[in-house]
DNA sequence: CGTTACATTTTGATCGTTTTAATTCACACG
DNA sequence: CGTGTGAATTAAAACGATCAAAATGTAACG
């Protein structure tokens, strides 16, 4: 019933479909989309009206595999529920769209388990390259083994574990995390405080040794004492660390502020300080670390550090897209810097 | 000088070296890796530990031109740097992964040409179906010519621009706006505001063209007066709205409660209420729409109507494996209800 | 006219998998 | 011994694009 130049609803348009439509072969109507030179003005206009006419749309899945090509790069992160991430997310797809690049995304719910089920899936699609934001616990033999060694790595945000190699074939884009402890904790040194403690995160991540390496830094160059108890882990997140709040004061004396891992653990030990009636920014202080945009509208506005996400994320997919340029260059490992953000929560002692 | 056991590490592995490496053919593999009842034990053991050997994995993409089917779907969101989209994409990602899909990911900034430009790179690698958020003011006939109709839509959030029809050939899964205003609306009232605002959100956009509808509703069946001059619109950000908080008194006598369009423009009204000597949740009632992780940590706490995002987005996911399953059912249009959180920034009006 | 040069187009193999329709082999049966 | 049966395997043609090499056509040159 339909006549042939309105083909049947039901099959995808292809070259071949074009070509018989205006009757030249597969390969000029190839040439054509590919804007090639070598093709004639008069036979490349009618063969774009022709794919205009039945409304072609390109196939790069089959193009890809005849050219042994990649347009596609997965992103695998640990936490996207995380605003942090969200943001890195959207900066990154935002390059690699603007590269020509499809971001294949993967989330892991910081199970290492569905890390590699993910990495699993996500490599059959063959991607160009991979952006990853490991799970707590991820470890470096497990993802090269699930990765292999023809796919690159740009690894964000956490060393993987067993990794202590520097030189390791990945490329590696982190924060300067034991800068930007070191310098809330010099901040609230400078406002008179001098029992600090180090609030939250997993002892084992590498982010948090190396902002606890910068805390420590901070308080030895200062000459304060460094009491053990006052560092108290707590899972990356708000309700755990509003959990552990009471350990700072176990002992006595108890400290007058905290450097906390992160945002959300330092918003977690706000509720938990108000909870037992003690005001953050007025009776005790504390500082973050990623400024979310929470942190600006907490009651007291969280002093932090901040580490713009969102250019974080071109910032990888340009990494990333220059790794793919040379696969041969050695591995570069890049630290972002950070930038600390006086708000309310960063108070005096209360004794000064 | 590398034995042919071992095989360049410059070549991908495949069906064919798999094959050659234990003397089957090709389609004796292929049988092996979808778990084929045909193939022997024997041999099925040989050739599994052939494919582990070789280290092989698995072309989908081929494996999809053959069968002419496949394996992704493509989401596409207006803004990924909100919390309650990247929720929602982290709900997505997680039901589809279960489900043996992988997820292309595209952010369109709520810029209609971007979103446009998105659509197409993304349906060219083939997509089995589209999750779109839209932008402000994507047009139907926009969407339509650029998706086709081969593949299947799913539209969260938002309708389209002129598409009134509701038998509109995709799938909807949208929130309960009218009824989520109505409720904060209804529950202002019973706190004894007879003045309330609807506020922020742009007047065009349908999701808050129902809201406001909810709020005229509650507003009505209470006989109470509803002043032009109380609707005041914004760019549904913070910022914006917290530029637009004067708008609300320059008439008298002013409103004393303000239902908000979602919990950034609420956040950004109650930092204005603040510039200027209003204190939120006891000067003036505020409520929120959305119940993202900032609400319950606000200075008041921000009442709001909760849509847990995560769970939208695996029955979005749901909704559009369904459609796979069943490409002939009609269109099926599903409002998700939401749920109405009291904090402390919805409080009595400072007379009564 | 034969040859060369050049511009344009086409043929046919190929990418890595799936699938249909053989094919092979062993064995039992009449 | 011929044949039918069933289990296991395979040859070869797809899928939709690309690319090297060959073919075609046209104009120019000696």
């Amino acid at each position: 019933m339909s006549t042939d130049s309105t083909p049947h609803a039901n099959r995808k348009i292809t070259l071949a479909d074009i070509a018989a439509g205006c009757n030249v072969s597969r390969a000029t109507v190839s040439l054509v989309l590919r804007g090639s030179p070598l093709v004639n003005k008069h036979t490349r206009a009618r063969v774009e009206e022709e794919l205009h006419r039945q409304g072609y749309v390109y196939n790069r899945a089959a193009a890809n595999l005849r050219r042994r090509t990649s347009s596609s790069v997965a992103l695998v992160l640990n936490d996207l529920g995380n605003p942090f991430f969200a943001e890195f997310a959207a900066g990154v797809d935002e390059a690699l769209g603007s590269a020509g690049y499809v971001t294949l995304l993967g989330s892991t719910g910081e199970s290492v388990s569905r890390e590699q089920a993910v990495l699993g899936s996500l490599l059959e699609h063959g991607p160009a390259g991979i952006i990853l934001s490991p799970a707590e616990g991820s470890e470096a033999g497990q993802v090269r083994r699930s990765i292999g060694l023809r796919t690159p790595l740009l690894l964000f945000n956490r060393e993987l574990e067993g990794d202590i190699d520097p030189d390791a074939p990945w490329d590696r884009l982190m924060l300067d995390n034991q800068r930007g402890a070191r310098l809330a904790t010099e901040h609230l040194i400078s406002l008179g405080h001098r029992r600090i403690a180090f609030f939250g995160g997993h002892a084992s991540s590498s982010s948090c040794q190396q902002r606890h390496a910068g805390y420590l830094e901070a308080m030895q160059a200062a000459g304060l004492a460094v009491v053990p108890s006052w560092r108290i882990e707590s899972a990356p997140n708000r309700v755990d660390a509003a959990a552990q709040c009471g350990a700072l004061f176990f002992e006595q004396p108890a400290p007058t502020a905290a450097v906390c891992y992160n945002d959300a653990v330092a918003l977690g030990l706000m509720l938990g300080l108000y909870q037992r009636g003690i005001r953050p920014g007025r009776d005790f202080a504390v500082t973050g670390f990623d400024d979310i945009a929470e942190a600006a509208l907490s009651a007291p506005p969280l002093t932090t550090l901040a580490s713009t996400p969102r250019a974080r994320g071109r910032q990888a997919a340009e990494m990333l897209l220059q790794r793919l340029r040379e696969p041969q260059a050695p591995a570069r490992r890049t630290v972002a810097p950070v930038q600390l953000v006086l708000r309310a929560s960063s108070c005096p002692p209360p004794a000064a």
